[in-house]
Formats: C-alpha cells, sequence, structure tokens
DNA sequence: ACATAGTGTAATATATACTTGACATTACAT
DNA sequence: ATGTAATGTCAAGTATATATTACACTATGT
C-alpha cells in the first residue's frame, strides 16, 4: 500500500495534528499515522468520519489513480 | 448501519449479480450481500475495487449524508 | 412438479483494522 | 542544556472484515 500524502496535506492545510485529527475522528493516533503511512487500509467509515472532520471528500482524500496494487 | 442501496441500484444498472460483482471485485458472494444489507463497514481498498468495476466514484456509491451513525 | 438462478442468512475460521502503552527522533522553544 | 510537541515505529491484545460451507426462500423456466 501506497502513503496517502492527500490526508497528510489536507490535515497540514488545517493544521491538524495527528492527534487533533485522531481525537476529533475517535480513533487512535496511531491509526491515523498507519493510515498516512500506507500501513493499512481503514474501513470506510472512519474514511468518511475523517472527510467530515477535514471538510473534504471520500474523492478527494481517498481516491486512487489504479497504479497495480495487487490486491 | 444502514444499507447501501446506491450500491444495489449501480450493480442493477449494470445488470449484474452480487456473484458476478464479487468475482469481478474478487471477495465472496457474502461480502457484497453484506455490504449491500449495512452489516459491515467495507475496507476502502474494496470500496475502490467496487467503483472501478461498476463506473463509480466513491462519492456516488459510499458517501453517506450523516445520519447519526453511532460510531 | 422439478430444476435452477438470485438472494438473504447463519456458523465457524482466519486475516487484519484498530487499541493501548511505550520508546526514539527531530525540531523548536526556553 | 532541558523541556516539550509532533511524528514514526514496535509489540501485544481486541474487535471485526472477509472466507467458506451450508441452508432456506422466492422467482422463473421446463
Amino acid at each position: 500500500m501506497s502513503k496517502n500524502l492527500k490526508l497528510k496535506a489536507a490535515r497540514a492545510e488545517r493544521d491538524m495534528t495527528q492527534k487533533a485529527l485522531a481525537d476529533a475522528a475517535g480513533v487512535s493516533r496511531q491509526t491515523i499515522n498507519a493510515i498516512e503511512q500506507g500501513e493499512y487500509n481503514p474501513t470506510i467509515k472512519l474514511c468518511l468520519t475523517i472527510c467530515r472532520v477535514l471538510g473534504k471528500t471520500l474523492d478527494e482524500l481517498f481516491w486512487e489513480d489504479e497504479e497495480d496494487e495487487t490486491l
């Protein structure tokens, strides 16, 4: 899995720390970090929560332009 | 969790059965059924795969207009 | 009446999302 | 030099997404 730099950027745009976003989304800081690092594959519900916190859409933060992905 | 009727509709629009979508997405039929029934909360990666199969965006199939959600 | 396709559902098993607690590093204050 | 805030990472545990097998129900076709 590849890093989610769009998320990192959106967070920066709001001047929020990983912890602040984690608290606002109701998850642990490690979870946000792991998502940004591409270490795992969040659930859609968590993605939606993050989108609402950051004022972005799913497509803006989580759409991936294919790449092989070796699913 | 509430049912995903948008997914069911998009599948119908393509005249695909749950099994056909499951095969195309590389998951089991029960997984597709459970998502449509709102029994669970798919990962973003699976959502992306489903979107590509059905030719829809994440926002079209998985955006939810808040509702409490009791996360 | 029988077969078959599509769907909903249940039980058990496995992979993995997510938690908690902890430690290291960098950078920026004082 | 010391403190602290932000980030990255690790290890062990819990919750849940997903697989597999199986069964029931409704249509529709023969």
